[in-house]
DNA sequence: GTCATCACTATCCATAAGGTGACTATATAT
DNA sequence: ATATATAGTCACCTTATGGATAGTGATGAC
């Protein structure tokens, strides 16, 4: 009954004190999302990312970025020159995320007809489930 | 140059005002990505998905469920009957993320090692890329 | 001199996430 | 009579996060 629900690598992200479910946390932002997708095709300066990443600020990027490199998605690589010049770019553990981001982003986009309509539906039918009295 | 970041759908992630941003948002939710892997299965009830959802309170779950329902990604049935019976049960929609959530939830599980380890790299380093005066 | 660029950093505030305890109703079990 | 179980809702509170705004230092354009 169990059988598909542990993964056979021995950590359970059910669990709130297993690794995994922290690994989850982090993957569960949408700039996380949109960092890494951004990252796919090459290395990125921090701001054509923050063009990139419309209505990201400043702080959230470099916080995400941060993140990322934490965990070894992201490799940060500094010039030493004037003005500072710093680029972004996956690791291969990044690379690997990036296809399945990739997937879920186009998934978002591919269903958002679909999701439109249903909110749509939600909102229309907000009481009519209720209590007829 | 933009020939695979825009998607085929006419909806872009990217930009904050396109509709598949937001869905793109409530996806980016770790007891959304749970909650669907938990009933990937089957339907279940509440009770035995705050089980299953380690250390969900009843409010996030029942705030998660909303959400997925309005989303058209869980549908939920209730029996009248005492004590209550409510059942929640995937969608053909949600099926069909499931699917990618379950992949993404096997990533972290799969690659929690090396994250671990790039974390525990990140904190030996706290300090040693700055300055020396 | 003024402005912009670059890659941030710091600060503040509004919102969201999350925790706690109380409460609903009814049937069964003790 | 009391307790349990069910599936919540409601109110209150604390903490964390997200987002907005402004500032830093050095340089080059105007």
């Amino acid at each position: 009954m169990d059988s598909d629900d542990r993964s056979p690598f021995g950590y359970d992200a059910f669990r709130r004190t297993c690794p995994s479910h922290t690994v989850l946390e982090m993957l569960a932002s949408k700039w996380v999302y949109l960092t890494v997708c951004a990252l796919r095709r090459g290395r990125l300066r921090n701001g054509e990312l923050a063009r990139k990443l419309e209505g990201i600020t400043p702080k959230m990027l470099t916080q995400t970025l941060r993140v990322l490199e934490r965990d070894g998605l992201v490799r940060r690589e500094v010039f030493a020159v004037i003005p500072p010049r710093v680029e972004y770019e996956l690791t291969e553990l990044g690379q690997n995320l990036a296809g399945l981001l990739s997937q879920i982003r186009s998934w978002a986009e591919e269903h958002t007809p679909e999701i439109k309509d249903a909110r749509a539906r939600a909102l229309a039918n907000h009481g009519e489930m209720g209590a007829v009295p």
